[in-house]
DNA sequence: ATAATAGTGTCTATGAGACAATATATT
DNA sequence: AATATATTGTCTCATAGACACTATTAT
């Protein structure tokens, strides 16, 4: 007890170490999330969040654009991706001892002894970017993040307080930062990004008083073609990385 | 290729899994961090954040706080705690094999392939709570964040790039959370308050801005006794997590 | 024609920032 | 006495929120 933690030879905890992805969108003016039903042990049948093992020279970041690729069949390239924070999930021991997977050369007491850390990632896909599922027989699924919360599908693993904490930082996100048009392909309207804030929050936003705050905070967006009263000017995201000061978010709800 | 990610068996990929505490406090008018002097390789000599293996059944939350108590010698009740994220830090495979730590029972081409994994956790520590090390030949230090940008201490592993999202999640915390009174011991008064933010954010307040601001935010502050003018108010904190509008904080830094 | 949307302008209430005045404790 | 600090009050300015008005497009 007296030996303090830095003293002691690294202690390598057995741990399997996994990348989970929560791809957020908005559909059908909504926030959702995209799921994947489980064909197999454990938590066969309920839907998870896509994800899979590191590689063996792979770090954080990449792991996670490997899978985004892999799941979505798309590029990455212009959209949102952050680390949202680790979950270590203890496998229930006969889920696991009863899992139908295959190659597996861990004997069930050794499984039942391992335990697996997840690290999620957050990413914002624009709108209408459907994924491409590479095996056809998958079951794919955006689910709207409030059909989640009461008589929605049964969630495998600790992915239901996963989502929670992703839909949690991705509406802090919108109000002070730029992510938001993250969610839109360019060039967009300040109609489009509206509803954007409008369904991640749930809310209902003054146009105008929305258009005189975005188009005057430095670096937001930038004007493609100028638009005079009734035609919609087209933007593209400018430079800056947050909103200073920030969007107000209305409590109400 | 065309395989999801979810339809491959459980990826077990071999990691050691640690905790990095992240103390920070204010010290002598500055935000410090507390470091530890490590005596064996690698990095021997370097300075590193506290830190530790998990447990064979403990999950995240609660090695932090075991580690917690390890590392001050103290419960942590009234302090706050938080997982910051994590990090995989790829350790040099000539540092490892040469490592003079002890009881290691993998051979040294198994040791270089095996990853760490560190899940960094920020705890904040009341002004003057000195951590009691377990061991007295062990070198604690607390430094001040700002002397570790340049000419500061070598780091060990990428504890730096850990602190300074510490540190960037700290300041922004105390816009808008009630965290800075974590940094004190029950009770304070508003100028020790201010104190915190002035320090941690580097900036000066204004006092008489500051009490209207804090002591109408709902649910922050509790007056203990009350005080007429010239008599400092002494304060408890409220149930309030959040601060509704935000501090704002002075950008001229 | 009607409705929906986009841009512009105006008014008001709120709150941050700056500053002054007073009261108390400390040295 | 002089200094530092805490509370209260006032003034100004920026801006969010609400609303009106006009122009354009879609139905």
């Amino acid at each position: 007890m007296g030996r303090l933690a830095d003293d002691e030879p690294d202690h390598f905890t057995p741990a399997s170490l996994r990348v989970e992805l929560v791809l957020l969108t908005v559909r059908d003016g909504r926030l959702a999330v995209l799921l994947v039903k489980r064909h197999s042990a454990p938590f066969q049948g309920c839907w998870a969040l896509p994800g899979g093992g590191l590689g063996d020279h792979e770090d954080l970041d990449a792991a996670s654009q490997r899978l985004l690729t892999l799941t979505t069949g798309l590029e990455h390239d212009p959209w949102h991706a952050e680390q949202l924070r680790s979950y270590v999930s203890a496998v229930p021991a006969q889920q696991t001892a009863g899992a139908a997977g295959s190659a597996s050369e861990r004997s069930d007491e050794q499984v039942s002894a391992q335990r697996s850390v997840s690290v999620a990632y957050m990413v914002f896909m624009p709108v209408g970017t459907d994924p491409a599922p590479g095996s056809a027989a998958e079951a794919f699924r955006w689910w709207a993040v409030d059909d989640l919360s009461d008589d929605g599908p049964v969630l495998a693993f600790d992915h239901a307080s996963i989502i929670a904490d992703a839909v949690d930082r991705c509406r802090s996100k919108l109000e002070y930062t730029t992510v938001a048009a993250s969610f839109l392909q360019e060039p967009f309207t300040l109609g489009e990004l509206r509803r954007i804030y409008e369904n991640v929050w749930g809310v209902k936003l003054h146009h105008s008083n929305f258009a005189r705050k975005l188009t005057s905070s430095p670096g937001y967006l930038v004007a493609e073609v100028d638009g005079s009263p009734g035609r919609a000017t087209l933007y593209r995201r400018g430079s800056a990385q947050f909103v200073m000061p920030p969007i107000p978010r209305p409590v109400g709800e």
